[in-house]
RNA sequence: GGGCCGUUAGCUCAACUGGCAGAGCAGGAGACUCUUAAUCUCAAGGUUGUAGGUUCGAUUCCUACACGGCCCA
């Protein structure tokens, strides 16, 4: 560091700011490939181009240099020549560090080795960097700090910023596609006065000036399901979650979810609406892996998968385990079910127990109309005909009020403003969650939530 | 919560059975006008995660702790 800092002060001297303000008129280097990628190599353009990113390696040659920029599209190699830019501006643009911030002006040619690259006519020096960056060949492969410094993962590994790139447009696909079926974005409360909508511990907070604790948001269903009583018919929300329980590779402590609710639905419809956003947004982003997204999906019903893949029939009461019998279901299905789905795969019909949202199926006693929906091995949605029966509501809060009486943490406190809201009248509704998060973990194809997070969860 | 593995220079990694802690990259000085992990020469760079213990001597052996990874619950 000392050696930068050296650096800076002797740029100051030669009368160059090291931390300017701005730099108008940047192409992104990506364009310039499109461009030009297909030039002979040898061959000289005219075209000018004014490129800006970080100098990720530098060749010197004595009366010449080659420089990589790297901005967020992409790669570019600068030839820099004493004899154009004269004796003072080579030799400091030679002299700058790794890591550099720094313009370019030149233009396109093709290098005779066939490189794409910029004959600079002149440099600009946009922000020094006072810290040598990560090594340039290995990158940065120490995992603690590629998450405690998400920010040098960005800059020495490429393939980070291409899936934080494409965990944007995993988002943004979805955003279209819900907006172009008359699904309206809404915000509803993350500090809640009462948490609901899954079967999880929440965290605590403190509002200081209304003196009293609030929770915050273990899921938005019940706020969006409101909002369905209120008349909006189609609704969505993409945001955080917060559940206080272990990490793991499937588990960070916030994590994004969308939620969407549709009126006049069932939870078949929404299965037939979430196979095709998948495989709208699989296209859309690009995806070569090797799942196959085209609908239809593979659909199971919770017992037959079980029977298919253990040869334990549900109907039966001896089931392994510890708990209740619909605890041993799922964690039957946790353990044996879900790591062998690898093509996106429908799981239909649920025990009641583990389900206070959902409706009872229209057919099967002691079942609700829910489905989970699983890839790569990975749950990563979670579907029902919603409940609106308000009396029915009021029975299955009941039933988790005993089931914590009897020591259970993760059940649902009694939501009277909800129950209340059923009484005015809840059109049939289906209504879904989808693990971003999890999602990009398919479509990426990487196995820890960790990679998929900019900054996970890491103790202090 | 349990088991196993890891933590050495800014980064990537060595260091045999306990005996002076090394290399590449980055950074410094120099050579080089088509290289791309450029190349070549020279010099420099360390509280070996933390705290203890054993020992003449600990990166190495032991204990505890911290952080991380993998597996299990």
């Amino acid at each position: 560091m000392d050696d930068r800092r050296a650096k800076l002060e002797r740029l100051r001297a030669q009368g160059i700011d090291p931390f300017p303000h701005e730099f108008d008129g940047v192409t992104p280097i990506a364009r310039v490939h499109a461009e030009h990628d297909d030039l002979e190599p040898g061959v000289e353009t005219d075209d000018a181009y004014r490129i800006a990113g970080r100098l990720a390696a530098r060749r010197g040659h004595g009366g010449a240099a080659f420089l990589d920029l790297v901005d967020r599209s992409g790669k570019l190699q600068v030839h820099a020549r004493r004899d154009v830019l004269g004796e003072a501006s080579f030799d400091t643009l030679t002299s700058l560090d790794l890591g550099d911030l720094i313009g370019v002006d030149g233009t396109a040619f093709k290098s005779r080795r066939g490189e794409l690259s910029l004959r600079a006519s002149g440099w600009t020096l946009l922000a020094k960097s006072l810290r040598a960056p990560p090594e340039k060949f290995h990158g940065l492969e120490d995992v603690e700090t590629r998450y405690r410094h998400r920010e040098l993962d960005l800059i020495a590994n490429e393939e980070v910023r291409e899936l934080f790139i494409l965990r944007s447009k995993v988002v943004r696909a979805i955003r279209r596609w819900l907006d172009e079926r008359g699904f309206l974005e809404v915000e509803t409360p993350i500090l809640q006065p009462l948490y609901g909508g899954a079967l999880a511990r929440p965290f605590v907070t403190r509002h200081n000036a209304l003196d009293r604790d609030f929770f915050l948001r273990i899921a938005d269903e019940l706020y969006l399901k409101r909002l369905i009583v209120g008349g909006l018919e189609r609704v969505y929300e993409i945001g955080k979650d917060f559940r206080n329980e272990g990490v793991s590779h499937k588990h960070n402590p916030e994590f994004t979810m969308l939620e969407w609710y549709e009126a006049y639905a069932d939870y078949e419809d929404i299965a037939r609406r979430l196979e095709e956003l998948i495989a709208f947004v699989a296209e859309d982003v690009g995806y070569e892996g090797r799942i196959d997204f085209t609908p239809p999906w593979r659909r199971l019903r919770l017992r037959e998968a079980i029977l298919e893949k253990t040869g334990l029939d549900i109907r039966s009461d001896d089931l392994p385990g510890e708990g209740p019998w619909a605890r041993r279901v799922d964690a039957l299905l946790s353990k044996h079910v879900e790591p062998q789905l690898a093509d996106p795969t429908f799981i239909f019909d649920y025990p009641k127990e583990l389900s206070p949202f959902a409706k009872d199926h229209r057919s099967e006693p002691g079942l609700v109309e829910r489905f989970e929906c699983f890839a790569a091995g990975i749950e990563f949605a979670n579907a029902f005909t919603e409940l609106n029966d308000p009396d029915e509501q009021r029975a299955r809060f009941e039933q988790q009020r005993a089931e914590q009486a009897a020591g259970d943490e993760e059940t649902q406190p009694y939501d009277e403003d909800f129950v209340r809201a059923l009484e005015h009248g809840m059109p049939p509704t289906g209504g879904i969650g989808i693990g971003i998060d999890r999602l990009v973990m398919i479509l990426s194809g990487r196995t820890s939530i960790r990679e998929v997070v900019l900054f996970p969860a890491m103790r202090s």
